[in-house]
DNA sequence: TTGAAAAAATACCAACCGGTATGTATATTC
DNA sequence: GAATATACATACCGGTTGGTATTTTTTCAA
């Protein structure tokens, strides 16, 4: 494994992973580098310290967030359009990362361990900040597009909204992941997403979804 | 210190206080001992394992909360002063927990931490499960009433709104807690909720906190 | 007063932590 | 092809982790 740009990647895609299944203080750099196949000696030829590769992925991380969001908000889509993408996107999302895995739901891990850092662990908070700040532009984006197609009751402070949406998907998110069932999600998502943007009863979608509320297993 | 029970219960209260600031993995069995001014052999005495004694911290800690909530939900309450009260608890609890922290948000520990547990501890997210079902009979009592009070529009599922509340709540929580600003939790903390419970109009109160949404400080 | 058990203190353990020091191949540049 | 920078490997650092074994102190009942 001579090439350095896929040792780098590797390093970033298990530490994702790997912080994605569990947290940041839990996960080790022996671990990362064991999963990873590299030495810590390349390792740290890469990243400085664990919480500047933490930093990095997330960014990484958000490389690639970015591509799915700017392909469920493109143009060709309505604001309509788009908020069913965005539903269908968190879902699948879930779906696919907790695959394999012994956990259902994941969440985003940088907003979430960004949540639980203290204070000592400034990079951790700044990292979930920064992409904080990405996801909400798009998420005003869909808000704004949604009001100005007056699908929305009222008048609504886009950004307020937005950053509602955002707050509500996480929690729920969290909440998915403590119960270990995609099912809770699925049956909160939409009615979350519609009663905080208000949307007009007649655009409203009825999930099948929506039927029970009974989470599935908790292993 | 020969009071068993003192002991017991500074060690629980420490633990609360000390993974409120960070999270369950960062906080060590040395440090909670160390700031509880107890040894290990004691801390050993009356716990098994550190998973345990944080299970029963979060009992611990969810005493403490059930008073709080018996409080504001008493009876002698209608359901908006009900759900003005809920508003103003979390406010000041978070107020009162962050004051000589450099945290000025803390969210609840206990979902958090479950929120992010692994697999591997599954003793951490069943606590948090546990006390999700607490919290949520009174999430669920509360849209009751108001929906008994006729204060609701349309014909809300109530247990869905209730578990969209508190999903909301949550994140919102973790949104102020990565930006470390209480006002930002302010500005969406009652619309958030009146937008998911949708309250009518006549009973919503503009309060204060919905003039910006300039995250203060982030220290 | 004595004896047994509970409570707490001391000392300690192996395993692991993040990080470093040093050495060695492999490219790249001149 | 010498010089140099990059990429990685090995071994190890001091410190901390959760947990244990042992001993001392305290409590309280008989």
């Amino acid at each position: 494994m001579r090439n350095p740009a896929e040792t780098r990647e590797k390093l970033l895609d298990t530490a994702i992973s790997l912080i994605w299944q569990s947290n940041y203080a839990s996960v080790g750099v022996n671990e990362i580098c064991r999963q990873a196949g590299v030495t810590k000696g390349a390792f740290y030829h890469h990243f400085e310290t664990k919480a500047d590769l933490y930093v990095e992925a997330s960014r990484h991380y958000w490389q690639g967030m970015k591509q799915d969001l700017d392909e469920i908000y493109a143009p060709s889509y309505t604001p309509l359009e788009q908020l069913e993408n965005l539903i269908q996107l968190i879902l699948d999302k879930q779906e696919a990362e907790g695959a394999g895995a012994d956990v259902q739901v994941v969440g985003c891990p940088f907003f979430t361990s960004g949540g639980q850092a203290g204070a000592e662990d400034e990079k951790i908070r700044e990292a979930a900040r920064e992409m904080e700040g990405h996801v909400q532009q798009y998420s005003i984006a869909l808000v704004r597009g949604l009001k100005g197609e007056g699908v929305l009751n009222g008048d609504p402070n886009v950004h307020q909204v937005a950053r509602l949406v955002h707050q509500f998907i996480q929690g729920l998110l969290m909440y998915g992941r403590i119960l270990n069932s995609l099912d809770a999600v699925r049956a909160d998502l939409r009615e979350g997403i519609y009663r905080l943007i208000d949307l007009k009863e007649a655009y409203r979608v009825e999930g099948a979804e929506a039927v029970a509320a009974a989470p599935a297993d908790a292993a």
